[in-house]
DNA sequence: TGCACATTCAACCAAACGGTTGACCGTTGC
DNA sequence: GCAACGGTCAACCGTTTGGTTGAATGTGCA
């Protein structure tokens, strides 16, 4: 189930949680080491992994005391589909496309 | 010189200015014709594509006393190629595309 | 000339965002 | 047992966002 791309896009419009992301292609972190490097409190960057993680970009796994960060390429790879309809490259499946952005278009709140 | 990933992802996060590039994927159009089929003020839909074109989505020709809109893929091609890179996935992955419409017509809520 | 149309501007509003701080809670290890 | 660590919660704050309305600007046309 992948989260609705408003979240997806919404959670990638900061900075902070792209280089989160970033991070995190490298290997799994927790979360204290992701806050590491940046200049704001453990709390925002928990916030931000809240907001990573309702758009199902990552997943947290906790061990013990300690809450592991993965990334999880799924949801990104929605988004990047659905940008990829705006290309007009691809000569296939154009017909699906279309479907698909007809039922965009009818029912634009959940999109 | 494409807008920064802050102004495209933020710009696609909202529902309202997808459909709006998505009826754009068709043809070009003026303001008023895209405000058409939104429930919301001409205003508001104007504010939208300031946004769209501030993220160098859309480009706004006026000629004479009517505005026209045009899509712009090239700022989305930048953020599908930032997005690419945390993927094992390619440019164009027609497997995934046809595994997320489905998912899509299946299970609008959540598209 | 003057009205109708296309679009934006300006002021305003409620809600969401991104950040802070300090208290809090569960886990670990001496 | 208890102090230190890892992380979240709660309250708060200033700014941004997405929408409204009404007035203003500019163009086309009879």
């Amino acid at each position: 189930m992948t989260a609705p791309l408003d979240a997806i896009f919404a959670a990638l419009a900061d900075p902070t949680r792209r280089a989160i992301l970033a991070m995190l292609l490298e290997d799994d972190m927790a979360v204290t080491d992701v806050a590491h490097p940046f200049a704001m409190s453990l709390a925002a960057i928990s916030k931000h992994l809240v907001v990573l993680a309702d758009a199902d970009l990552i997943t947290q796994e906790k061990r013990g005391r300690v809450k592991w960060c993965k990334l999880e390429p799924d949801a990104m790879r929605a988004a990047s589909v659905w940008m990829q309809g705006f290309g007009q490259f691809e000569p296939v499946n154009l017909e699906a496309f279309e479907r698909f952005l007809e039922a965009e278009l009818n029912d634009p709140e959940n999109a």
